[in-house]
DNA sequence: TTGAAAGCGCTAACAC
DNA sequence: GTGTTAGCGCTTTCAA
C-alpha cells in the first residue's frame, strides 16, 4: 500500500501538521513522539506525495538538464554521459529528481519553455553553446537558477567550463616538441566560446614561437560540412604535416578519414585533438589528446545549481585544467 | 509573469473549472468561450502547474527511464544515449517529462523505490538486464506500468529486443563464409538473457556446420576480468582464427588488445561483434559488425509504456531484426 | 452550458 | 508541544 500523511497520523494518533513536521526535522514536536512518527513511517514505508509536496512548497525538488537534441549521434556522446551520470549523483544525494530534457528539434524553445512555465523544476544546468537569447530571457524573466556547462558570448553568468587556451597551448605546443613546423588547425563553429579561446591557445603558440605557417579552417561538426571543408584545407595547404583539431569524437574520425584519402601518411603525421575519446587509445597512428575532467564538471555543475537553488553565492565561475593523455 | 488559472478565469469573466474544461478540451463549454480563453490562455502564455495537476489528477504526465549507473564508462555509452533520444522524442510529442534514474551505486532499489513511492512517475523503461526480484516486486505491488528494455529470465512482461539468436547466426555465418573454421565465442556475463542467446545462435551454426571446434568464455564486462579471462582462453586455445563476441563497445577493444599482445596476426584474424560502434570502422583490420536499431527500440519503448498508461493493450514483444554492416 | 465547491496530499501560520 | 485550518493550483462532481 501507499499511505498518506493522512493515514500516518491516524495510525500515529497525532495531527497532520506534526507529523510533517517531524519527518521534516522541523521543530515543535517533542522528541518522544518524533522518534514514534518517525519509526512508523519508516514501517509503513511511507513517502511523501512529491506532486503535494511541490504544490505546498512552490518547490519540485526536480532539477533539469539540457542536453542537445542530437546525443545520440553527435561527437559529444561520451561526453554528455558522463556530465549525466555525475549531475545525477549529486541529485541523488539530495533526494532531488533528475529531469531530461531534449528540445525538439522542430522548437527547441518551447520544450524548454513548457517545462519552465509548468513549473517542473527548480534549475536547470544548460549547454554553454546552446543557450539561445530567448531562453536567456525566459530563465530571467521567471527567475529559473541555471548553470552554464561551458561558456557563452551571450552572457556572463554561473558556469563550468575547462582552461580552453591552456589546454591548447599544451597541445600545440606537444606538436611542436615533436619537430612540427606545418600544423594547422581544424575547428568547429567559430561562434562557439570554447572555438575561439582554443584557436587564440593555438595561435599563441605559434606566435610564441615564430612560427608563421598557421592556416585555419573552421566548420561545422557534420559529416558533410566536415569533408567539404577539410578537403579543401588539405588540398590548399600541401606542406601540412600536422593538425590541431580543436574538438573530438566522431569529427576526428571525419577528418582522419580525410587524410587517408589525401594520402597523407598518418605514421608521420601529427594529429592533436581536443578531447580525450577511448577509441583513440586504439587507433594505429599516435594522437596526441587533451583529458577534460568531464565528471568532475557534471558534479560542479550540481553543486552550483543547487547553491543557487538554496540562495547560497557559488563561485561564479569554475574553470578545470586540461591534462594531456 | 506566470499566471494561475484563477487569473485566467478572472480575466475571462468565468469560473474556473470553465478554463479547465476549456483548455482540457473537455465539452460543456461553448464554442464561444472556449475561443475566447484559449485565446486568453495563449496571450498570457498559460501552463497548467505540472504539480497542481498531478496531484488533482493523480497522474505526473512523467515518465522514469532507468539507466544503468556506470553509463558514463559502460561498453554501452552509444547505446543508452540513443535510447534516451528516442524516448525523449515521444516524451516530447506527448508533451510528458522525461525522468532519468540513475541508480545510485550504494542502494539502487532504494532509488528506484524513493520515486515510485513518492508517485513521481506514471510509468517507466527498465534495462532488462538491472531488473532485480525486488524492483519487480516493486513495480507490481505499487501498479507501476513498465517495459523491459531488453529481456530478462526473471520475468515475461512487456519487452522490446533484438532477435539475438539470429543476429548471432548471421554473424557466426559471415566468419564461416570467409573461411574461418576455428572460431572461439567470448561472451558477456552468462546470467543474461542476450548472452545466452547469442551463445545459442553461434553453437546453432557450427552445429549446423559440423564444426566441432567451438570453445566459449564468458566474463564481466570490467577490464581487469575480461583481461584475465580472454588471455586464458586465448592461450587455452592455440588454433584459434576467429572470434565471435557476443557484445560491443569498449569490450572489443580490450580484446583485441589481448589479441595483439598475443601475437595474433590482425589482419588475418577474424572478429565479428554483436554491435555496431563508429570507431569500429576506422580501425585497421576488418570487424563483421551487427547493426542494432536501437532508435527504433527506443521509439518503442516509450509506445508501449504510453499504451500500458493508457490501459490500452499493446504487443507483449516486440523483437527487432538485426543486419549487418 | 456554467459555476460553486469539494478534494487531491502536503506545508505552514496560528491558535491553544 | 500540539492541533486546527487555510491554502498551494488544479480537476471533477454536482447543482443550478
Amino acid at each position: 500500500m501507499n499511505y498518506t500523511i493522512n493515514e500516518i497520523a491516524e495510525m500515529a494518533h497525532v495531527a497532520k501538521s506534526t507529523v510533517s513536521k517531524a519527518l521534516n526535522g522541523q521543530k515543535g514536536v517533542c522528541d518522544e513522539k518524533r522518534k514514534e512518527i518517525l519509526k512508523l513511517a519508516g514501517k509503513m514505508n511511507y513517502r511523501p506525495n512529491a506532486s503535494a509536496r511541490a504544490l505546498a512548497q512552490h518547490r519540485s525538488e526536480t532539477i533539469g538538464l539540457i542536453i542537445p537534441a542530437d546525443v545520440g549521434y553527435s561527437l559529444s556522446g561520451i561526453y554528455w554521459a558522463e556530465i549525466i551520470a555525475a549531475v545525477a549523483e549529486e541529485v541523488n544525494k539530495r533526494n532531488y529528481n533528475l529531469l531530461l530534457i531534449i528540445p525538439s528539434k522542430e522548437n527547441p524553445t518551447k520544450t524548454i519553455e513548457n517545462i519552465i512555465l509548468k513549473k517542473s523544476i527548480d534549475g536547470v544546468i544548460v549547454p554553454a553553446e546552446q543557450l539561445t537569447a530567448e531562453e536567456l530571457r525566459m530563465f530571467t524573466e521567471f527567475n529559473i537558477p541555471f548553470v552554464l556547462q561551458g561558456r557563452t558570448p551571450l552572457c556572463k553568468h554561473y558556469c563550468v567550463d575547462v582552461r580552453n587556451t591552456e589546454g591548447a597551448e599544451m597541445l600545440t605546443g606537444e606538436l611542436i616538441k615533436k619537430g612540427y613546423r606545418h600544423i594547422g588547425c581544424i575547428t568547429g563553429p567559430e561562434s562557439f566560446q570554447y572555438t575561439q579561446e582554443r584557436l587564440e591557445g593555438f595561435k599563441n603558440v605559434l606566435r610564441r614561437e615564430n612560427i608563421e605557417y598557421a592556416p585555419v579552417k573552421s566548420t561545422l561538426y557534420s559529416l558533410e560540412e566536415t569533408r567539404k571543408n577539410v578537403i579543401d584545407f588539405v588540398r590548399n595547404n600541401p606542406e601540412l604535416d600536422a593538425l590541431f583539431i580543436s574538438a573530438g569524437g566522431e569529427f576526428v574520425f571525419y577528418i582522419i578519414d580525410i587524410l587517408k584519402e589525401e594520402r597523407k601518411d598518418l605514421s608521420k603525421f601529427g594529429i592533436a585533438v581536443f578531447d580525450d575519446y577511448r577509441p583513440f587509445h586504439y587507433m594505429p597512428f599516435n594522437i596526441i589528446s587533451a583529458k577534460q575532467p568531464i565528471k568532475q564538471m557534471g558534479t560542479q555543475d550540481a553543486k552550483i545549481l543547487f547553491q543557487l537553488i538554496e540562495r547560497e553565492e557559488p563561485p561564479t565561475m569554475s574553470l578545470f585544467d586540461i591534462s594531456l593523455s
